[in-house]
DNA sequence: GTCTATAAATGGATAGAC
DNA sequence: GTCTATCCATTTATAGAC
């Protein structure tokens, strides 16, 4: 029904698909540097340079795909921003609306488990160039649009059948569940070298629901 | 009594007095312009220029202080390091041990008061530089035992008591308390503009230590 | 010890050939 | 679009006069 119909063109439907299909996955190699490098150092110690080499090609080819650092880490941010929507997803898929709490724990485990797999880059400062980039960047500003009013009707939720705290915010709440997701106290653990990554996401998530407390 | 035993002496006692009274109110200058800076934009991001600037000398004097930036950036660390060790002699004095947890939420209450005073410095990122240099620095090493051993017995003492829970091991507790004092939530939550400082403080204290449920 | 001036190195970004 | 080579601004650090 589509080919059949077109008349002949200079430039091949497969082919051009097949170009873009590199372009497309030469850049997701480049994202994919990119995010492992923000996890690991931040966007500051970053350098244009290690990206490059990381990725195997020369710098002035990445500056083809992208025009400049903060472009650079925008798109990884992107990305991260996406995956999580679509963990999102599954789990409006997976599990019941009933159980607003058990949505927000598995929320908060997916983040940690992205972050101890050196997925999840670390925040950048408050003045950061980087900052600036993402506040302009339509595609992360939606995304994170979207992940907070899901995450707060979940929250909403969660406050009125009495599993949350009624005294705290929701945005207080919601911004508790952000920061876990980069605790440094992961890295901590992970660092002592005495407990599996399971164990430690297990105690990090005790410690965020149900606090230090006995 | 001191002046009139002693020879005269080519450089008088009260004027060496003087001149390094000078100088360590100098250095002080600088550490606390570090200390500013390294709370704002972090180690990577802060630049001596800017230290210099701040000051108010020139950026050769600076190194005539401190032979690096990683040696600048200690002393700044060292310097909080050790307003935390005097706030825990503070605590011994002003309250009981019979009550380590009131003990630890008071450190983590100070903790937060300082990172929103804007003088508390993000901590570096794994690999870098800083790391190295505080790693291979007496004081800060030394200044870190004390404050983990200090809180550690009133974290075990917490746990005897049952009011900290018992099943968490007490180093993930100690990290716990180490991620709060440098806690995004708490500039997230002053940038909304919908709190005061001490209503974030009592919100994040809560979270910490009674967690998000209800 | 403070300054001006500058060295030495790094890092973001671009030119231009292919 | 990829490469080599380069530009240019920034940044750490130092030289040398006072």
């Amino acid at each position: 029904m589509t080919t059949a119909t077109l008349k002949p063109q200079p430039d091949p439907p497969v082919r051009r698909s097949f170009r873009q299909q590199m372009h497309l996955a030469r850049e997701d190699a480049i994202v994919s540097a990119v995010n492992r490098l923000l996890a690991e150092k931040g966007f500051e110690a970053m350098t244009v340079d290690e990206v490059a080499a990381e990725v195997g090609i020369a710098k002035a080819s990445l500056y083809k795909h992208f025009p400049s650092k903060e472009d650079l880490a925008a798109a990884a941010m992107v990305r991260v921003m996406n995956r999580a929507r679509a963990f999102l997803d599954d789990l409006e898929g997976s599990t019941s609306a009933d159980d607003p709490l058990g949505r927000l724990k598995a929320v908060a485990r997916w983040t940690m488990e992205v972050q101890l797999a050196g997925e999840m880059p670390s925040l950048p400062s408050e003045n950061s160039t980087l900052r600036a980039a993402l506040t302009t960047n339509k595609d992360y500003v939606d995304g994170l649009m979207d992940v907070s009013d899901r995450l707060g009707a979940w929250i909403t939720a969660a406050q009125a059948n009495g599993s949350l705290n009624q005294q705290l915010p929701a945005i207080a709440v919601l911004y508790t569940l952000y920061a876990r997701a980069c605790d440094p106290v992961l890295g901590f653990l992970k660092g002592s070298g005495l407990y599996t990554d399971d164990q430690i996401i297990d105690m990090v998530l005790v410690t965020c629901f149900d606090g230090l407390k006995g």
